[in-house]
DNA sequence: TGCTAACTGCAAGTTAATTGCATTAAATGA
DNA sequence: TCATTTAATGCAATTAACTTGCAGTTAGCA
């Protein structure tokens, strides 16, 4: 786990606990955007004792000191959640047959910004893009 | 209401009732997607006796047959219905302080399908592009 | 007008997430 | 090193949005 996460957790008056060091160790080993629930799956896996409220307030922690991502893919109903340590901004794609999740490298949205607020005099704040199809194994 | 939306239930083998008219004609009359919350307290508010799982399973019919689109907005905990009749495929933008929902008329993304396959091999299938930010008068 | 299957309302059940509360345990500091 | 304080935890209960079961109702065709 990188030292600085500890430092940030902290920094921000929380404390560095057995379970919140499991939560964190679980994102960082994970390529895609785990639900809570899928996260409390592989903790449960390692053996490490953990309540699934728990783990829910770990990700809320963690996301309120701006470590975590919370995401919300299309279609589905539940959150994800993801390091932001060394991940910039991105979207992602999730496979309707089999639900890999990948991500994507692209943000078309930086461009868009300026035209939205012409159309709409909104100032434009955050936003969410993402896709759902069929991954390659699934075609 | 429009005389094909009886027609295109019909033609489903489904069929016209009290409720179902009073759910459609206020999706109709409204410009921007409702929860199916907003579209029990409307029916309420004129008298229309219903049952919010009426609503559920109405607005669930609706949509499967086409007349009738779910969409869920960015940070958004909930689903959203509108008519699909003369409304072309669009995305919107909300405002984070007093909730306003407008549409937007632009949507970038069939430009981006052919860099997402290159990019993932996903066959790609649908997407949401959800704003949110503030209005005018939030500013 | 009668029949049949779609529809409805009410109650109960799900799923994902939140809250209350008594107990446990980080981390500062005497 | 131990005492203190307050964040964090586990368990139970609650909430929000939506779904399901079922008995009674009604649209719409014959």
């Amino acid at each position: 786990m990188k030292a600085s996460a500890k430092d940030e957790i902290r920094a921000s008056g929380k404390r560095m606990t057995r379970t919140r060091l499991a939560v964190l160790s679980v994102l960082e080993s994970t390529k895609y955007p785990l639900s809570p629930a899928e996260l409390y799956a592989r903790l449960k896996k390692q053996n490490v004792a953990i309540d699934p409220v728990t783990v829910y307030r770990n990700l809320s922690a963690l996301k309120s000191i701006g470590l975590v991502r919370q995401i919300q893919l299309h279609q589905e109903e539940q959150y994800r959640y993801e390091m932001k340590e060394g991940r910039e901004h991105h979207h992602h794609i999730r496979c309707k047959s089999c639900g890999k999740i990948e991500d994507l490298l692209l943000c078309p949205l930086k461009k868009l910004t300026s035209m939205i607020q012409r159309e709409t005099r909104f100032l434009v704040g955050d936003h969410s893009l993402e896709f759902s199809g069929w991954c390659p194994k699934c075609q």
